[in-house]
DNA sequence: CTTGACCTTGACGTTGATGTCAGACTTTAC
DNA sequence: GTAAAGTCTGACATCAACGTCAAGGTCAAG
């Protein structure tokens, strides 16, 4: 599929698509004219960028953990690279225990306020 | 205290400081001489507010749940801004899950490539 | 009284994830 | 064939949350 229609269907601008493609997030063909490529699979790959992105991790964190969002065996899982997944896991979880206090805080919040 | 020092203490840069009140999410008395003055509860607002930052909320929505985070009765808990506020509660929820989503992922690959 | 540390405001620079526009080519519809 | 719609690259614009720097006021220490 084309660049407008991997847009329409994952109602993200060409723009974002171009740049995620630049970052190396996402990959596409190219026909004889040069227009984007996309295979079905695509769309997925974009969901999942745009949810990483919009929970606050930048795009190139995105990038080290697309690949294992697919849960895939990956051929080069050096210690390395398991290392820093497992940091990144852990501020993920962290980030989202503190989401977690926010929201009881505000979950306080309304219910003092309930009259 | 100055700006020095609560700098120092909540280790927080003065131009941050000064930035968070322009955005109206921290007060401060004037000196004589023009200086800032900040009352001891100053410093738990600041951790606050950088925790909320880090968490990815932007400053607007940190000034919405300010006040809701020192846990007081609010006097003018007008149902609107409880809606608001409930809406924001279920915004952080959404992303407390998401980020939970992610960790399980980042879980499942380390599990799966560690031997 | 001067030096140095601290404070003030104001302005410009930076980074990440876009929006937007220009200029050119391709494809599609008529 | 011509116009409209889609695509390309490249460049400049934007916005938040700061960093950084300039020019100047204040104050304790020597």
């Amino acid at each position: 599929m084309r660049i407008g229609e991997l847009s329409e269907r994952t109602r993200t601008s060409p723009r974002s698509l171009r740049y995620y493609e630049q970052q190396g997030l996402l990959t596409s063909d190219r026909e004889h004219n040069g227009y984007r490529d996309y295979g079905a699979n695509a769309v997925a790959t974009v969901q999942t960028i745009r949810s990483l992105i919009e929970i606050g991790l930048p795009t190139a964190l995105v990038k080290e953990v697309l690949p294992c969002t697919v849960g895939e065996k990956s051929e080069a899982a050096c210690p390395e690279l398991l290392a820093r997944i497992a940091a990144l896991r852990e501020d993920v979880r962290s980030r989202a225990e503190r989401l977690k206090d926010v929201e009881t805080a505000l979950g306080s919040y309304l219910e003092a306020n309930s009259r």
